[in-house]
DNA sequence: GCCTTGGGTTCAGAAAGTGAACGCAAGACT
DNA sequence: AGTCTTGCGTTCACTTTCTGAACCCAAGGC
């Protein structure tokens, strides 16, 4: 199975939104990042959490592998030699993603139910997404901001 | 155009991620969302600027509007009654996920093209997300943060 | 009345996603 | 030794979605 056409197209765009949107813009490459920070690594586990086809979460781990986010590794088990997927450092660095999403849906799209219950481990507090001028220290929304180096699309 | 069959189970999901995953998980809603922070409001210029077919352009344009996205509305140009699209809100809320994904794809996916300039209206300073501990201040990683209410899916 | 413009909808063919069935290597069982 | 199970896929036939090109229609202008 290939990867989308359009995806690579979007990809080699010059810019910083449309490069991880080619490889993050798809719901189950989401939804298995989240399980990997979850603590998941093996393919069976994803497949039974994630109720995804096989071959699906096959091509999706093999991008995310080839993009450098998640590392194949084999690993031994009590009884055997398994394969595992663990997070790189680059993968890692994705958690604000996740946690950008999780802040907006807990906001927004979840009525229904109590929002996730993440903790600091060192004080149990609550792990929150800010944005910041670095120069003024100043929190700040997309009001404001003004893009200087605009728009490559 | 129907909205893909799982997009609507992974929406039904009581789980934070999920739900923003099944309508950001798209290429072309990320993109889209973009130039929608960039000032696009028409759907000819969204369509002229991401080379996106009608179709497609119109059906992620109404899933966002049905989310709560944006917003619809008629506005008079110099010469005619236009519709244009506009961020509500809830579509305002999102600029950390986008920054989230810029700062990622600046710091990985931008070897060849410098980073996406964008300032701090007030004082010309360079917007920085940061996730720190609300209780003790501490900044953190994914490695620093324990799921207590997990793992829905 | 006819033309242009903005904002779509409607095709038919191409690409991607789907679950079920099959492949295959490494240990374990007998 | 031969068979069984488990983990991790690949292959297949079928469905759904995406694509670009063509068409539609209302509001203003000529």
């Amino acid at each position: 199975m290939l990867a989308p056409m359009r995806a690579a197209e979007i990809a080699e765009q010059r810019c910083s939104i449309a490069r991880p949107a080619a490889l993050l813009g798809d719901r189950w490459i989401l939804v298995i990042l989240r399980q990997a920070f979850n603590g998941i690594k093996r393919f069976e586990d994803f497949q039974e959490s994630l109720g995804i086809s096989r071959s699906l979460l096959s091509d999706r781990l093999g991008r995310l592998v080839e993009a450098g986010v998640l590392r194949r590794e084999p690993y031994k088990d009590s009884v055997r030699t398994r394969d595992r997927y663990r997070l790189t450092e680059m993968g890692l660095d994705l958690y604000p993603v996740l946690m950008a999403l999780r802040q907006w849906g807990d906001r927004y799209l979840a009525n229904d139910f109590p929002p996730a219950d993440i903790r600091h481990r060192d004080c149990g507090g609550e792990p929150t997404l800010e944005l910041r001028c670095s120069k003024c220290g100043e929190e700040m929304g997309a009001r404001d901001a003004e893009v200087r180096s605009p728009i490559p699309a």
